[in-house]
DNA sequence: CAACAATGTCAACATGGTTGACATAACTGC
DNA sequence: GCAGTTATGTCAACCATGTTGACATTGTTG
């Protein structure tokens, strides 16, 4: 499983070959970045005694506003409970309205209050310092090919396109 | 706040001006990264009713064999209980091995035992396949453009170099 | 009208975080 | 050697966020 003749170039040169141990790098570089990325949020959202999940729920709010119940849940991945309770906070709080859908009474769209606004700006700020701040500092190529490979590492039903409902 | 003249031009070329929404979609990506990015692991720890927490643990024990408790929580960045809580199952079930410190005879090194090795290996499997296939769809360059906005997003303290303990 | 779909809610439970308090053993300095 | 500190373990309580199952309501659709 050893030598098959990359002998000690860096990675990612040449064919593309790939140790495990440059793979397990990787791998942990995930870890402590995804860590270092959600640091800043976290901090915000203690404050007013939010956690991760409201985090989420108002990002994506905010990116599709009158985004229904339902694609929520299949976004972000969680059963209806949960998504649920979250919500319920927020909506409580002023910080998420809610409006009968027009077409189909059913359905449920949500939007961001102007507080709820504030809120996902703020956070959303720290998270923008902290990404320019590392694309500024890796450079215009590094920053194409970190975002190519967070695609690929993506489920596909999740990449862009088609991942958002279209504006009614 | 948005005509600062870059044109159209896509993400990254020219001087690596980022408008909000660019930034948005490499938050966005993150999230949907990391969580392909967990799925396999998280398939073949739950047959065996573990968390990730515990693929956290053996992660690092595989890392640094011999590290001791100390470090792991420090690396981890949880409570000591809380990681007692996940080491005493790991040693329970025997895929972790505790010995005494030699130097310092209050500190407690782990190890992974032999069947910890192979959960190890089952688990970094699925995520270098994935690892691997995303590197080889992006290509060379992607790839060490990703380590570094990688690294450059994570914590300097946990940044490469002084990571890890020496080895004894 | 019957069937189905979208949502909400209640309850019970699991995981993995937290804090505080306390116990033990071993090292360190005077 | 004794005092103080350090590394670890453990108990208990609590919280956030995930799960499932069951059931109710409302609205859409064939």
């Amino acid at each position: 499983m050893k030598d098959r003749s990359n002998h000690g170039r860096p990675r990612g040169e040449t064919l593309l070959f790939l140790t495990d141990d440059e793979l397990r790098n990787g791998i942990e570089a995930m870890f402590f970045a995804y860590r270092g990325f959600t640091a800043d949020p976290d901090k915000i959202l203690q404050e007013r005694d939010y956690g991760r999940a409201h985090h989420r729920a108002i990002h994506f709010i905010n990116r599709s506003p009158g985004i229904i119940v339902g694609e929520l849940i299949a976004i972000l991945g969680v059963s209806k409970q949960s998504l649920n309770r979250v919500l319920r906070r927020l909506i409580k709080d002023g910080l998420v309205e809610v409006r009968t859908g027009d077409d189909d009474r059913r359905t449920r769209r949500l939007y961001l209050t102007d507080s709820g606004s504030d809120l996902e700006r703020q956070l959303s700020q720290t998270q923008r310092n902290r990404m320019r701040a590392a694309y500024r500092a890796a450079g215009p190529e590094a920053v194409a090919g970190f975002c190519t490979v967070l695609e690929q590492l993506t489920d596909p039903q999740y990449r862009l396109g088609g991942r958002f409902r279209k504006p009614e």
